[in-house]
DNA sequence: ACTGAAACTTTCGCCGT
DNA sequence: ACGGCGAAAGTTTCAGT
């Protein structure tokens, strides 16, 4: 799945869909010069190779009562494989946790958490660390300000 | 644009379009059990209220020559609103940063930064950070495993 | 809210370069 | 092998019931 060879024009067209996945071939096509087929078999060729991993809605946090994202860092008891592999997937078990990294340094673990609100937060830290012995240490900052937020990868130039 | 009042159903939907935003109206409804044509309707509902803020593709980033990904914590000289704002434009206009999150406590601000090698990071520490002489200071984690990655919000029973 | 028809988008086959 | 063209298939949109 690596490196499937993309020239300028895959990556012209990439850099349309990470904005907007909706936007037609045809579109497209008038953008970077390439007729709706060819954009449409271009973009069939990107999802198979898994160049174009997922297509997915992206939903605004407020419209659906949640109102608060925080940056969480995690440092575990001791890093041994299994304990590291647990808490992955408690991790990718637990819809408040939108991303999980696992890091070098003093953390282990960088956290992105999305709660309605401080409650259901506090319930949050309660199931993933007061109740996991091993781990050591977490801090939380609240997020004030989701400055900018997306997926999108860098396609510079060519 | 808050809250704009949603049912199950719409909850139910949502969650699906956040999975995968190509899922055919049909289908979705065959599980939420609704006709496609009431899917539809909704789904036009939920995209003109902004509840759906966008939709896109999520390119992986191996496949285009991205291999690192970096947490980095940035504090201000001085948090004056004006020094905030510049960082949080030059933040926003520098592809290299996927996101960017303001936050309470010792760091002012938590990006996810994307590059395709170390050279590329240092250059970018360089524009971002050395160049500007109001960043006091700011560490940089590696991140080894990317363990859950998305822009999914939690859309638990109703 | 469902049904069916129209409009639109993607997909496929074929040919030319 | 890849792009363009035109036809077929699939999806969304809209009107009428």
């Amino acid at each position: 799945m690596p490196s499937a060879d993309l020239d300028h024009l895959d990556r012209a067209i990439l850099s349309r869909l990470q904005e907007d996945s909706r936007m037609i071939a045809e579109s497209i096509g008038a953008h970077v010069g390439l007729s709706a087929a060819a954009v449409q078999r271009r973009i069939k060729r990107l999802r198979e190779a898994g160049v174009i991993a997922r297509e997915v809605a992206v939903v605004d946090p407020k419209s659906v009562g949640i109102d608060m994202t925080f940056v969480v860092t995690v440092e575990m008891e001791r890093e041994r494989i299994e304990v590291l592999d647990a808490f992955r997937k408690q991790v990718q078990a637990d819809p408040a946790v939108q991303q999980c990294y696992y890091v070098t340094g003093s953390a282990d673990f960088v956290l992105v958490v999305n709660c309605s609100d401080m409650t259901e937060f506090e319930a949050f830290t309660r199931r993933m660390f007061f109740d996991n012995g091993e781990v050591r240490h977490f801090t939380t900052s609240v997020v004030m300000d989701r400055v900018k937020v997306g997926l999108s990868i860098p396609l510079n130039g060519r």
